[in-house]
DNA sequence: TCTGACATTATTGTTAACACTTATGTCAAC
DNA sequence: GTTGACATAAGTGTTAACAATAATGTCAGA
């Protein structure tokens, strides 16, 4: 995510000094890890990220979390408290509706760029993909369908192979969990597979405007399925909550 | 752009007990005022920024500077590379052409929307703006009617009140004077004016579809002004500049 | 004169100690 | 028994010193 260019070197051919990939954690992980996480659903709305906690959980110094919780804050997948620590974000029904309509915007035509660049190998790799997310589904944790399932319109910017947007994508697609995990009805599937089917056979059929629409569809689905405006913003209000009977 | 979040205070009434704007910078701005300097022009790609340079210029310690830095590499608008220090970023041609394919994707809509929620001072406040453009492109400094232009796609992502999609422009706008410093010809104007006052009229006859489509052409007319391909990317590569004759 | 190794300097990266704030537990006063 | 102030502890924010790296200048040897 972050490009730390390391020290120059005038061929491949020399080793490389000094990775930190070799011994050590590097914050890009540490983030990628933690943005897992919370794509996951393991890592709940609120939750409070204390510093020596991930010190251990990590095995690195302090200097290298603060650098990843400061990075994640930025992504606004982690908000910053001044002298109170680092929690994971809880979207406000507004800024959910600023994320849905900003993947609006990008993941019909990340859906088209995908179907005119896919080689064949990436809609094998897809049809893998869905497979494993029905599996899921139907047989195993609901934390690895809710992670294939995010995973899935990440893999597809990473077919529309514009470095750009799947950054942009990565940070839609966790902060969505956060989303569905606050605003989220409990009864309802979060992202059924059938519409992902649907957009692979447009994969299939090469058919860019179809896959637009069809992810234009389906976000407008994802978005239907929650209870904007009812709930309030994650972090229960404990005053409002409690206040008079 | 960060949303650092001060200790809880039950209610507007209490003092805020240490904001740190009153006495002392924060990183939000330093990452704000270099994004301005890189948008303006007046620091090229490649240039070297250095800790105690910035801390001097600040009046900050080097933890401050470092984070900014810090935030500024994840934007992709300075680069890191260890233990040498932090440069303004140098796009490559390809970064350049995924730079404008998110901006030819999100802006149109962006544009659009803006339209639909633009109120009349919006509007008054846009049309100052290319007064000011308009001048500055006549009379004054070039680096002015630079920083007007890209100003202008800011304060469109302003009125589309959209805090997600505002972060990505002011991001994307930032690395679009980085592209034009790399690979614009020198003598065509970057951004002309007259395409901003034909997208406010479609603001005045509250037209978001041709607002759409004139951001659409406009921005292909910035991307096909640029010299792709030929040049290479920003740092000079003195090894093939001076390679046989 | 040119090449390579070595030393020097400037700058970045890291660590650890310290200062400060918040949150909570305790206790006295009413 | 309740409320308020105070004390304590836990955790974050900051600073400064130290370590490590890279760039450059110097010098000896060919």
């Amino acid at each position: 995510m972050i490009r730390v260019v390391y020290p120059y070197m005038p061929a491949a051919q020399y080793e490389i000094s000094h990775t930190p990939s070799a011994d050590e954690i590097a914050e890009e992980d540490i983030v990628e890890r933690i943005f897992e996480a919370v794509v996951d659903q393991r890592l709940p709305p609120g939750t409070k990220l204390s510093e020596s906690a991930l010190c251990e959980a990590f095995g690195v110094g302090r200097m290298r979390i603060r650098r990843a919780l400061l990075l994640l804050s930025s992504r606004e997948v982690v908000e910053l408290h001044a002298n109170r620590g680092a929690f994971v974000a809880s979207p406000s029904a507004k800024q959910a509706r600023e994320v849905f309509e900003a993947r609006l915007t990008l993941e019909p035509t990340i859906a088209r760029l995908a179907v005119e660049r896919a080689s064949d190998t990436d809609i094998a790799n897809l049809s893998a993909h869905l497979k494993k997310e029905h599996d899921a589904h139907h047989h195993e944790s609901r934390n690895e369908a809710i992670r294939l399932s995010g995973q899935f319109h990440i893999h597809l910017a990473q077919i529309a192979a514009n470095a750009v947007m799947l950054r942009m994508m990565k940070e839609l697609v966790t902060r969505t969990s956060l989303i569905i995990g606050i605003f989220g009805a409990p009864s309802v599937a979060n992202c059924r597979d059938d519409d992902h089917e649907q957009i692979l056979l447009a994969f299939k059929s090469r058919d860019g405007q179809a896959a637009a629409d069809l992810m234009t569809a389906h976000l407008r689905e994802i978005e239907g399925s929650l209870d904007l405006g009812n709930r309030n913003a994650g972090a229960v209000d404990l005053v409002s909550l409690f206040s008079k009977k």
